[in-house]
DNA sequence: ACCCGTCCCGGGAACGGTACCGGAATTTTA
DNA sequence: TAAAATTCCGGTACCGTTCCCGGGACGGGT
């Protein structure tokens, strides 16, 4: 008795009506009397019905869920991204289905076809770092499922896409280092082909020139996110004839490795050298010395993503929004070398 | 055309067959001829057919994914767990559906109700901080659904659990303070009912006993993981007539605040004050001095609180399993004051 | 007395699959 | 050659909803 379910047609057997009567009863429809509409809800309520949102999805043809590809829930960007997609989400009653693609491409199509057979009303992603190729989310918007990026966006599709100032900002935290003394600056990197690390190069190298400063290639540095490698890399930054005064690194963690790194080295921050991270996590004010960074709004930028998915899964006409959260520079002692 | 999905019926039209034998062509049964499950399978490629998991799952009374309810995503150890349980559910052909309760018992509760109301296949839950309480878990048990806590479980449920050997990680943490020669040990307590806070305070103060060291009421702090009150903890406990000599935190990042503040203080560690983290975070090894820590297997515990909850969907026989994943101590420089 | 609205309600067809069961066609066995 | 077994397939019920459509009861207007 506790194994199945009760059932709408139980009701209506109980109740000596028809199953539609109740249906239209439980979604408080027209064409109920008062007294038969009082009947079921009570009855529901006492044998614990909960419709069966299964039988429900297939029959409306819409699940109210989401979908959200992102590359690792460790990645605290992520992780806190997924907190304003969730909140956002639930309160205009859907849910969220979540995977993550391991930064892989080969996962990350996977994913969107199991997001898209479970029939998610629409998708949120941000794009694996190997993701080089989009014939995948074009199969998406050939299905014109509702498709959002974040962050991390493609941008040759025609689709909604929350994304955030990574050239100007960078541009901004390049210009601070040369405001504070910096003549060499190294770029610790992203992957090349990714949106944001593309646009937060750019940004870099446009502060140089803007600031007739030369753009050396061998101060700026690839990486794929990975922290095991950080230690070669200063290596070979301080092995070069003219070595570095200031390093812009593209995450805190990173940031925080390349300070203990020189800390041993036994060099000075930031009067040796200054140090800019980036995502402004709070590890940054506790560390010694404080470390600059760029707070990069995670939250927010889930929050408007779902809020525009969310609309557009209401109307039906298709459109296509560009949001900019942006970025801010926020500085403390690891950059700060004039008082 | 491209709107609405192939259905298994539309093979069944362009085949001139009935929707039964593409069903078991499908599906690789039984009593259908090599020739017309090729011919099905040929089709079902060209025209992009995939089955409708929601007709699918109502019929099969099963979904294939299981419920997962953490705090909070941002929560590095749980960003991890999640991580091995999508691991070990994918592998097994598994979907995931992850809520967050956001440290709230009321969200938990609802958490619990949309996931039934999905009909996953099983939960796996790591309960909030407020949860004080286990009537919804009942009501999961009553209705006969597979489910597994993991870390931080009720006690009192005869459910599955995986958990960590909180009690005697302590203790032995504890005991290595005394082995360094701390006489007054501070403990950073987590919310006073949770299950891993409880144990791993006992664990404290076990070793304390054992070691023949008073048990001092004051030096025992309770936060709710809240970073923000930590400086006015450190005041409290250095403005007693006896100050600590070593201190054991519930986290690394109290534990790093917690020296950030003693730094500012004037204080040396782990000269003056030797700290203990729990988590044993990356970050750890990159910051001044390492800090030593608790290394709590998060990934594993995922992976195993999946593994079982599986083999209980597997089995109709319900069956409990309780399955201890060790935490290991690692010891760094904060807290190395002998040589 | 008839017609027409309004108010409720029930029957039944979907949604897209799966599975039981029965039966026709073909092959094997007696 | 007939009976039995095997192979393959179709019809149909069902999972639990929603919704369209038709219709009965009742009342008021002509």
């Amino acid at each position: 008795m506790s194994k199945s379910e009760a059932t709408i047609r139980d009701i209506a057997k109980l109740l000596g009506i028809s199953k539609s009567t109740v249906s239209r009863a439980l979604n408080n429809h027209y064409d109920v009397s008062q007294e038969t509409s009082r009947k079921v809800h009570e009855l529901a309520a006492k044998i614990d019905y909960h419709p069966n949102l299964l039988a429900q999805h297939l029959k409306l043809q819409r699940t109210n869920t989401i979908g959200v590809i992102i590359p690792e829930t460790v990645n605290r960007f992520f992780a806190k991204a997924v907190g304003g997609i969730q909140q956002a989400a639930n309160n205009a009653g859907y849910n969220v289905m979540i995977c993550q693609s391991n930064e892989t491409l080969a996962l990350e199509q996977t994913n969107l076809q199991t997001l898209m057979a479970s029939k998610v009303d629409g998708l949120l992603v941000s794009v694996s770092r190997q993701t080089d190729r989009s014939e995948h989310f074009r199969y998406v918007i050939d299905k014109e499922i509702p498709l959002v990026f974040f962050d991390r966006i493609i941008e040759d599709l025609e689709v909604s896409q929350v994304y955030s100032n990574n050239h100007e900002i960078c541009f901004q935290g390049t210009e601070h280092l040369i405001d504070q003394g910096c003549k060499r600056i190294a770029f610790i990197a992203g992957p090349k082909h990714l949106y944001t690390s593309r646009n937060r190069l750019s940004g870099y190298v446009a502060a140089l020139k803007e600031n007739n400063l030369p753009v050396t290639e061998s101060l700026i540095v690839h990486t794929n996110y990975q922290v095991n490698d950080i230690e070669e890399y200063i290596r070979y930054l301080f092995n070069l004839r003219q070595k570095p005064d200031g390093i812009f690194a593209i995450n805190d963690m990173t940031a925080l490795e390349i300070m203990h790194i020189l800390k041993k080295r036994g060099l000075q921050i930031p009067k040796d050298v200054a140090v800019l991270g980036f995502n402004n996590e709070t590890i940054c004010k506790i560390v010694e010395p404080t470390l600059s960074s760029i707070d990069h709004p995670a939250f927010d930028m889930g929050v408007a993503a779902a809020e525009i998915l969310l609309k557009q899964i209401g109307n039906k006409e298709v459109f296509q929004e560009k949001r900019l959260i942006k970025s801010k520079l926020v500085i403390r002692e690891s950059t700060t070398r004039i008082f």
